[in-house]
DNA sequence: GCATTGATTTATGTATTCATTAATAAACGC
DNA sequence: GCGTTTATTAATGAATACATAAATCAATGC
């Protein structure tokens, strides 16, 4: 042990699972890889156990697979997949609208929201294509977030992972949303004046549009897996 | 190691989760009771690693919670609970009504949806309770089986995984569940007919009254946690 | 008598060891 | 030379051993 400063904030296992989506959502480990588990135990500098421990959730959550005697595997997100995963953050999404604009939020509450929304347009203008995926997912997570369900939350945030790295992915050969923000307004608005029905089916329609979108841009490029 | 035949058809990590699984949903391990790591494993005939893989998966299921020092707790399931359960259950399954009416089954494809809307019409003259619950259940984990979307398969069967255990405690003060198998019927024939929006509409409308029903029974008799 | 500090216990987190079994290589028969 | 069978390798699944840190208990001081 050497005398070097140790922060033990997080156990092993922990760091396992930190530094495991770092490098799949960076694509150090690429999609469809495979490694074993004494490989990725001494990149990450431990033994095994908190690494196999670290794989298991995050088996549990869809990043990857383990596989006997063939590792652990880093799963692709085909466009199927992705029809998938947006018609359930379709479904969650608006739900969290109408709730959150039932619960009646004030202004205040809604300041990141909002936020968020400026920040997309200043990305627009900029032609930001980085800074407006940053506020976009932001402006989604809190949308989520005022809905007030924690079972939404966490199963969004799962499959916005899986929708994470296919996004790094599409970013380039996407067009700059510019519908995209008016929606959001529309949306922040119908929260702010509390009127739920509003909210969900524009949310709705925003995500389903976001659907094609996305999966349209996929086929067309032949880009299959992520 | 005595000479029996041994069965090896599982892992003991497989074997942990089917038996704690087993034991949670029996109520021989009770809601909000905490349990050391080395007692389960001894109950189980094993080692206390496969024991914490298969405590690991069940906590990210949301069936137990693993706490240091404290020992595995059997997460208690309040009715704050329970309406997020079945919002997150009623959006999801009216998807796959909707998917499931899109996707245009033969009346072979929907034999099994039709049998579990007999059974439970059968069940309800028998006035079993039990027969009539389980058919319930068959009914609508085929539905979302008919809606092909694999995610929404996996939430659904999560999510029903804790509903499951409030369920047993509720099921003798249930009123006979007259409507609800109308409301099957109406499904099933929308889906047969090919009408998504009807299918949706239905199924959503049908969750949600059976939702005021759970929730309301629940704080009508204080039963905060199950 | 109570609080505070220190010792002891003990459950967990992790490393290590071991056994099992699948995959690969080698050797043999034809 | 090719297919089949056996031997070897190696990766996982599981048990055990161990270090750490939290919780309990005791003891001491006030």
């Amino acid at each position: 042990m050497v005398g070097l400063m140790e922060k033990k904030t997080h156990s092993n296992a922990q760091r396992a699972v930190q530094e495991l989506r770092r490098l799949i959502f960076s694509g150090e480990l690429a999609a469809g890889s495979d490694h074993l588990e004494t490989e990725l135990a001494d990149r990450l500098g431990m033994s095994r156990t908190p690494v196999r421990e670290a794989a298991l959730l995050l088996e549990s959550q869809g990043l990857l697979e383990m596989r006997p005697r063939k590792g652990v595997r880093i799963l692709p997100v085909s466009s199927g997949d992705m029809r998938e995963i947006y018609d359930v953050l379709t479904e969650l999404e608006s739900l969290a609208a109408e709730r959150a604009a039932a619960a009646g939020y004030s202004n205040a509450e809604l300041a990141a929201l909002n936020t968020a929304i400026s920040d997309m347009d200043a990305a627009i203008a900029a032609e930001d294509l980085e800074a407006w995926a940053e506020a976009d997912d932001r402006f989604h997570a809190e949308l989520v977030r005022l809905g007030g369900n924690s079972r939404v939350e966490m199963i969004v945030a799962m499959m916005s992972d899986q929708v994470r790295r296919a996004k790094a992915s599409t970013l380039f050969i996407r067009p700059l949303p510019l519908q995209s923000n008016e929606d959001h307004r529309a949306v922040y608005q119908a929260i702010l004046s509390g009127d739920p029905e509003t909210a969900r089916r524009i949310h709705r329609a925003h995500r389903q549009q976001a659907r094609e979108i996305l999966t349209g841009l996929l086929e067309k490029h032949r880009l299959k897996n992520l």
